[in-house]
RNA sequence: GCGCCUGUAGCUCAUUUGGAUAGAGCAUCGGCCUUCUAAGCCGAGGGUAGCAGGUUCGAAUCCUGCCAGGCGUGCCA
């Protein structure tokens, strides 16, 4: 409808500027609104406001001419200038519900669109390290990138999700020593457990399998157990203690036990994922990168551009140079290369896969690496504008009225499974994306368990039940209404605004992808629920007078189909009863 | 100290990217089930949009300065 609209005003530009009523030279990034006074019309528009100056003519007279012209079309029933030089329209009840037509025929295609050509974008999203089970604050970031992925492939996208999995540096030698040390335990030797390691229960796990499975715990000599003792609990203690473990197991076999403990807790993460209807096309593995080289080939590309140089025996990246407060470090002085380096490779072969978009769902705790990335991207010639990077601030938890505290290391925290398990999949997503990714989250757990019926996700799911059920209640033969028909039959405000609202949702979702911002969509259908639930404690749908009736089963039928469409981006179920 | 983000009803958050009288949910109070699902609807109260300036027809939104909070500021990952 906006868009018919739009043809209309710029048809008058064009002309008015023929006629020299307006100068040639004009133009105007005008908008077409919906006022949210019903009273302002469906549509009202700002363009006169904006002519006014470069035409120095009052705003109201131009809207005047305007309006005349404008009235002449039969898609309007009403044109008005109000305030300062606002066009409101109303629109004719034959060209308002046109929609209803347009939806019924579309079905599950309507909101989608091929504005996205069939580009490539792909979405990166959770990529905890698998140190540990996926905790609540995960599933923010795992809700966005599925409902993104979605939004982005309805708007013609060719979307890839992906999970960056960080199975190298000192956190997985951390990991590795923390099983090794469980595993001790469980021979019945007494040890101290180092603060710094893993706590969780999920070691311990990992530990007793690996003993039990002949097959992997035959590699490692009882004896080796002895010959390792914690001396502190510093840093440089349990590098030590993860030195000496390196040197009793072997390095093949220490890198065995590393392998496994990541890739049973991948597998979990996995699983808790897919719980959670969230999957992947591809995991990529940064200590693949090690091994294939990849990352030392990236550096060198860098050193060869001279972006590089080396001060007290450590390999610098020239980041200051390029946009970040300070020079970064890429290869430590004991020659490790740091988890920046890893990132700036990652990066590389993200932007030579040929994707046109690559979009970034990170922690707001990491925002300070966003500028070092681009510089990073720019110094190997990448356009790094191709990159939108999500910054989600985290989601904090409220039990008893009181936060709980989270951290992996003292496995206090409260899993993503565990709030599932509580909350169900569709409350947790949808409470996850009712919000803005940059604002603080903060789900009350005894909220969501304890009164989950108030859970806003449920009102939007009830509209849908209750359209189900009159639907299927509604065993009187449906004859075909025309479209011109459903405008007389529809006479009443709330449908006017029904099919208004309705008509808005293909620019919702573009609207969502454009700015990377589902919650927009949570929003729609809570008002597309609460417009329902009005109209239908106000109007009787099933009545007597046949044509009426049909009229308000095609209108709530479409009601239906966008909640399907809206709640199938989301991956949130549609009930047909509850 | 410096950098990024945030500040809207008692609480949690929206506000169609600068539009008209800033809206929802929860909480409080009052109504609506012999009629299509009351997990619903209708109504009431509740606001100096952190504060102070500026930009223009028009500001919660943009710019400046303060104030408050969060995060970051490693040869950590």
């Amino acid at each position: 409808m906006k868009n018919i609209l739009r043809e209309r005003i710029d048809g008058v530009l064009a002309t008015l500027k023929a006629d020299n009523v307006l100068p040639q030279a004009v133009s105007a990034n005008y908008q077409i609104d919906i006022p949210k006074n019903i009273a302002h019309g469906d549509y009202s528009s700002n363009i006169a406001l904006l002519l006014a100056k470069p035409c120095s003519k009052p705003p109201r007279v131009i809207a005047e001419t305007m309006r005349d012209m404008l009235l002449r079309d039969a898609t309007f029933e009403e044109v008005v200038v109000a305030g300062p030089g606002f066009l409101n329209f109303k629109i004719s009840s034959r060209s308002l519900f046109t929609i209803v037509g347009e939806i019924l025929a579309h079905k599950t295609d309507f909101g989608r669109s091929m504005i996205g050509a069939s580009k490539k974008v792909q979405i990166e999203f959770v990529s905890a390290n698998p140190t540990g089970p996926l905790h609540v604050g995960h599933g923010r970031g795992a809700a966005l990138g599925s409902a993104l992925s979605s939004i982005y492939a309805a708007c013609g996208f060719e979307v890839v999700k992906e999970y960056y999995v960080n199975d190298a540096g000192r956190q997985m030698d951390i990991l590795a020593a923390s099983v090794y040390l469980r595993m001790k335990e469980s021979t019945g030797r007494s040890s101290s457990y180092p603060s710094l390691c893993y706590q969780g229960d999920y070691v311990r796990q990992i530990a007793e399998n690996y003993l039990k499975s002949s097959s992997l715990a035959i590699e490692i000599e009882e004896s080796a157990f002895d010959k390792v003792e914690l001396k502190g609990e510093s840093d440089s203690d349990l590098d030590n203690l993860i030195g000496e473990i390196k040197e009793v197991l072997g390095l093949e076999i220490f890198a065995q036990l590393k392998a496994h403990a990541a890739s049973v807790i991948t597998d979990s993460i996995r699983e808790d994922l897919e719980n959670f209807r969230v999957d992947f096309e591809e995991w990529y593995s940064e200590q693949k990168m090690h091994d294939s080289g990849m990352i030392d080939s990236v550096l060198s590309n860098l050193n060869s551009k001279g972006h590089t140089y080396v001060r007290d025996k450590a390999t610098w990246f020239r980041s200051a140079a390029l946009g970040d407060e300070k020079d970064r470090v890429l290869v430590r002085e004991n020659g490790a290369k740091t988890y920046f380096a890893a990132d700036v490779a990652y990066h590389f072969d993200k932007f030579s896969r040929g994707f046109a978009r690559l979009v970034n769902i990170w922690g707001a705790d990491h925002h300070g690496y966003v500028a070092r990335v681009r510089a990073a991207l720019t110094a190997l010639g990448c356009e790094e504008q191709r990159l939108e990077i999500i910054l989600v601030q985290f989601a904090s938890l409220i039990k008893n009225n009181q936060p709980v505290a989270m951290s992996t290391r003292s496995g206090e925290f409260v899993t993503l499974r565990e709030l599932v398990d509580e909350v169900g999949v569709d409350a947790a997503r949808f409470f996850y994306l009712m919000r803005r990714s940059d604002q603080h989250l903060e789900f009350d757990l005894d909220l969501a368990v304890s009164r989950s019926n108030e859970n806003p996700v449920f009102y939007v799911q009830y509209a849908h039940a209750r359209i189900c059920s009159i639907l299927e209640s509604s065993e009187v033969y449906v004859p075909a209404i025309w479209e011109a028909e459903l405008g007389d039959l529809l006479s009443e405000i709330s449908e006017r605004k029904i099919a208004v609202l309705l008509a808005r949702y293909p620019e919702v979702v573009i609207s969502a992808m454009k700015s990377n911002e589902p919650h927009q969509i949570t929003q729609y259908l809570r008002e597309v629920a609460q417009e329902f639930h009005s109209y239908y404690n106000g109007h009787k749908i099933l009545i007597e007078d046949i044509r009426l009736r049909s009229a308000r089963l095609s209108l709530i039928c479409c009601i239906r189909q966008v909640l399907v469409n809206g709640l199938q981006l989301l991956d949130i179920s549609a009930p047909r009863t509850m």
